[in-house]
RNA sequence: GGUCUGGUGGCCGAGGGGCUUAGGCACUGGUCUGCAAAACCAGUUACAGCGGUUCGAAUCCGCUCCAGACCUCCA
């Protein structure tokens, strides 16, 4: 995409630091960094997660398409994630490999597999650089030392801690989740007592790891391994700087974990750090958020073949990636099989209209306003990427479609054009929504022909109005998911899988 | 317990002081069609409750009720 394409649209971001919506103004634009947290990979992605990443998408699609050149890094997290709490639990990687016998690596490599089939199959782009944090040990080692440098860390037995409370009293803690240092030590669920730490709102940047555990790296305090939290700040630091314009990831994570992000980055580097955080709300099941400890959580695997007990039947990709675009990102979205099912038959119904605009011939100018009709979809966008405002927008262009196949309404050559250029860059490019064709012939020429035949055949019987060979027809081939359209200009087909 | 978010018509889901017919699905009537399907036209159902501010509130404020999230690992 050039550079500048549409200087002219503002685009506003509701950026969570400050709780309000803000013009989107990039630190050095063209350009635009953006972080997004990516996942754990030691288990396999659910659908509550795959909605955080088609947020981001989205946002990532709409930057590209205004002409920013946007580098987007999304990591992929395979060590220093503990099970329970920040410091006392198991790592998640590690407990997996323990349990499955493999390799901490193969587990690894296992779920990062898994996790980008699954970007895949929801048309969901590959970010520009997706670091790891085994791939970074020497860069969080760095950030370690800066900060105990600069006084904000502490050693003790080989472990390292963040020391929350100093930070506080210089730069103050908890701005992004709006929490009070006060109240978190009167509400701190950690036990006292055995705790190395100073105060239990300090953190572990780095862990001591005995030779018991696998995963361990020499560093200036011993063999361990790095916080999870640092993976996020010394990765976002080397490849986009000390500062850059959008962080974002899942609500969930806003804290801690993006809030020691922040101290980390202002304890290693400067004050100045990220301008716009940007958080993901959560999926829902029955009002109650997705998540392997509810149950409640299915794979997209479960969710294309309909093979779960929260599932009427099976929904496609496309389906689903439709259904979370009717939601707003930063708000709850709740699944139920009633409202995939309505999506379904939405997404159909666009579908139907994008195949259906490839066969629009220009006519007489029309009443329809393409250029302001075409503005509205920017404004839907440029609102914080609201995208169900975007497709309320874009079922008017369908509605169009129909009026004028239907010769009820009609555009001139520039109307078709602009509105046709308007239709794909929105459904296809910034959405990314794949229009599924129902397969009405192309891949198959026997099939064709066959059907060509059945259809003549089928029209003869019409011509001699014997209905009931006719119906008969229709039906039996109804039941192997074929159908049969009469219209006017001929009878058409279609065959869903 | 602390912090925060939300409660919109049969369902999902936007909006957010006066005029959004939001949109999708479902439903009803009509047009087209041999009948269907699709499509088109028309229509129905709404802002949790109680107070307050205002010329005017679904939208702002207060209280009540309900739900959820975070405060422990989670996208």
């Amino acid at each position: 995409m050039d550079k500048n394409r549409y200087p002219e649209q503002k685009l506003q971001v509701y950026n969570c630091l400050n709780r309000q919506k803000e013009v989107f103004q990039a630190l050095n634009p063209p350009y635009v960094g953006m972080y997004v947290c990516g996942p754990t990979v030691y288990s396999n992605v659910h659908l509550g997660n795959v909605r955080t990443f088609l947020s981001f998408d989205v946002i990532y699609r709409y930057l590209t398409f205004l002409g920013y050149k946007v580098r987007y890094v999304r990591n992929i997290t395979d060590v220093g994630h503990l099970t329970d709490d920040a410091d006392d639990g198991e790592d998640k990687i590690s407990k997996k490999a323990r349990l499955e016998n493999l390799e901490p690596m193969e587990v690894a490599q296992k779920y990062t597999n898994d996790f980008h089939d699954v970007m895949r199959i929801f048309d969901i782009l590959p970010p520009s650089i997706e670091p790891t944090a085994t791939g970074h040990i020497i860069e969080q080692i760095e950030m370690v030392q800066k900060i105990i440098n600069n006084g904000y860390g502490y050693e003790v037995n080989g472990s390292v801690y963040f020391d929350v409370k100093k930070f506080n009293e210089e730069h103050g803690y908890g701005d992004l989740s709006g929490r009070k240092i006060d109240e978190l030590m009167n509400n701190t669920r950690a036990l006292d007592g055995q705790s190395e730490k100073r105060d239990p709102l300090d953190f572990a940047i780095w862990k001591n790891a005995d030779d018991s555990h696998i995963m361990r790296w020499p560093s200036p305090w011993g063999q361990g391994f790095p916080g999870w939290h640092l993976e996020c700040s010394a990765m976002s630091t080397k490849y986009l700087g000390d500062q850059f314009d959008i962080h974002g990831g899942g609500m969930d994570l806003k804290f801690p974990h993006h809030e020691c992000e922040i101290a980390q980055n202002k304890g290693a580097n400067s004050e100045a750090s990220v301008t716009y955080w940007m958080h993901g709300n959560m999926l829902t099941v029955n009002g109650r958020k997705m998540s392997k400890s509810e149950g409640n959580g299915f794979t997209p695997e479960e969710l294309i073949t309909g093979n779960h007990k929260l599932l009427d039947k099976g929904y496609s990709p496309m389906t689903v990636r439709f259904f979370m675009l009717q939601g707003h990102y930063a708000s709850t979205l709740d699944f139920s099989n009633e409202a995939l099912q309505a999506s379904e038959r939405g997404f159909k119904k666009l579908s139907n209209a994008m195949v259906a605009m490839g066969s629009l011939t220009a006519g007489a100018a029309g009443d329809f306003d393409v250029v302001a009709w075409r503005q509205r979809c920017f404004d839907a966008m440029n609102d914080d990427f609201n995208t169900p405002i975007l497709i309320s927008v874009l079922f008017e262009g369908v509605k169009q479609i129909n009026s004028i196949a239907a010769g009820t309404a009609s555009m001139d050559e520039a109307q078709l054009e602009a509105f046709k250029t308007t239709m794909n860059e929105f459904v296809g490019f910034v959405l990314g929504l794949k229009i599924e064709e129902e397969a009405a012939g192309g891949d198959n020429d026997l099939l064709d022909s066959v059907m060509d035949l059945v259809i003549a055949l089928r029209a003869d019987a019409k011509a001699e109005k014997n209905w009931g060979i006719a119906d008969k027809i229709r039906d039996e081939l109804n039941k192997i998911n074929v159908q049969i359209k009469d219209a006017k200009e001929g009878t058409t087909w279609t065959h869903e899988a």
